[in-house]
DNA sequence: CTAATTCTGTAGTGGTCGATACGGAACGGT
DNA sequence: ACCGTTCCGTATCGACCACTACAGAATTAG
């Protein structure tokens, strides 16, 4: 992507946009996606309007069309917001298949209740509000599902290779419990239940992990 | 509410309707109801536009207003149609608390996963799709919501109170983990999950139910 | 029969939806 | 200074939303 040939000027900085021409966009664009991702977490797809939208970005409707095409093409951007910044930042260094769903469980837990942002899972309310999205979206929200399922599943999967998960235990089965457990922390947490009883529930959950 | 004095006639027949007078109704109220439920349960409470309804029910739309009120008051006769068909067919006299929750995963698998309408539950399509309803709405729905955790709940006290669930047992966070793994099937069946893989998951929470 | 009543289908109502046309403002290049 | 470019704010656009006015059809009461 990187074309060395062809650098005037500019000895130091490398990323440096080339200063572009018109009149400059007078609003953040990362704080503008942050904000429409709130307004989407919170009402969903379908439900969040323009007017939502254009009020909490501080934006007016043309300067929101033009920075992020139509209110799909939004949408997706504030998915990618979301999956960078919350839902793919479990660190996979865990010595054993139980500590990182451990820590998986544990992370989802304090996001789903986490402060600042509205309650439960972004990706959860996306799915049950995008039944009258194109097969587009629908596609990428089943994308983003299957990954979390995937997640699980390769880890137990390392865990039988490398031993600290018992022969015979079927990944695919231990994976789909867990993804439940996850759905429905995500549910409880979107109907006010507190951290404290999301905690319960996953070290309830995590006593019926296979060991060797 | 029932007025003793003045009958007339009607010696025979107690619940026969007094004749109405005008123009007959020409659809079956609760065939309408039911195509109602689907098209909800489908797309949602706001995805689930007058012009889907009311083709489904085969109805125009003056004939919907004068049977059910506005939208709202069809959603909310198709939610207790919905619980007086599905949700509420628990039959309790099951001798222990496990084999009474057993028997409610099983029937949830069921129905999550069932043909001849939509998968997963109505009542968390209709959770996430009420962002935008009236207080009114969604105190219904978190009425229902709580029902079900207080089923679980009573039911693991009961077997508290009659030995088969050992004592020291915590009701309120057995029957949070419980209602964690409906939330997560009920999200799963919605995914396009097989009722077998629903079962398996089923089968595992039961494994940890606490025995004497 | 006529009158009263209730439902049905047509054809809309005002309002909000997602998305835009357009003219002026703010910038860099020359 | 002047021009081309890009963005901003106003003021919409047609489409669809939930909902209904109205007139005629179907029934019962008298």
């Amino acid at each position: 992507m990187k074309k060395p040939t062809r650098a005037p000027q500019a000895a130091v900085a490398v990323a440096e946009p080339p200063k572009p021409r018109g009149r400059p966009r007078s609003f953040d664009r990362e704080a503008a996606l942050d904000a429409a991702m709130q307004v989407f977490w919170e009402k969903g797809f379908e439900g969040a309007s323009i007017n939502d939208l254009t009020a909490a970005m501080g934006v007016n409707p043309p300067s929101l069309y033009a920075a992020f095409g139509d209110k799909e093409s939004l949408f997706l951007a504030t998915i990618e917001h979301y999956a960078a910044s919350r839902s793919d930042q479990v660190c996979p260094d865990h010595p054993t298949a139980k500590k990182a769903i451990e820590a998986y469980l544990r992370f989802k837990a304090d996001i789903l209740t986490g402060s600042g942002h509205p309650r439960g899972c972004m990706l959860m309310v996306a799915f049950f509000t995008a039944a009258n999205a194109s097969p587009r979206l629908q596609q990428v929200l089943a994308m983003k599902r299957a990954q979390a399922r995937e997640f699980l599943k390769e880890r137990i999967k390392r865990g039988l290779r490398e031993g600290d998960v018992p022969a015979g235990t079927d990944a695919e089965e231990l994976a789909d419990f867990y993804t439940a457990i996850v759905g429905g922390l995500a549910q409880q947490a979107r109907d006010g239940a507190t951290h404290r009883s999301l905690l319960a529930t996953v070290e309830r959950a995590l006593t019926l992990f296979p060991e060797p």
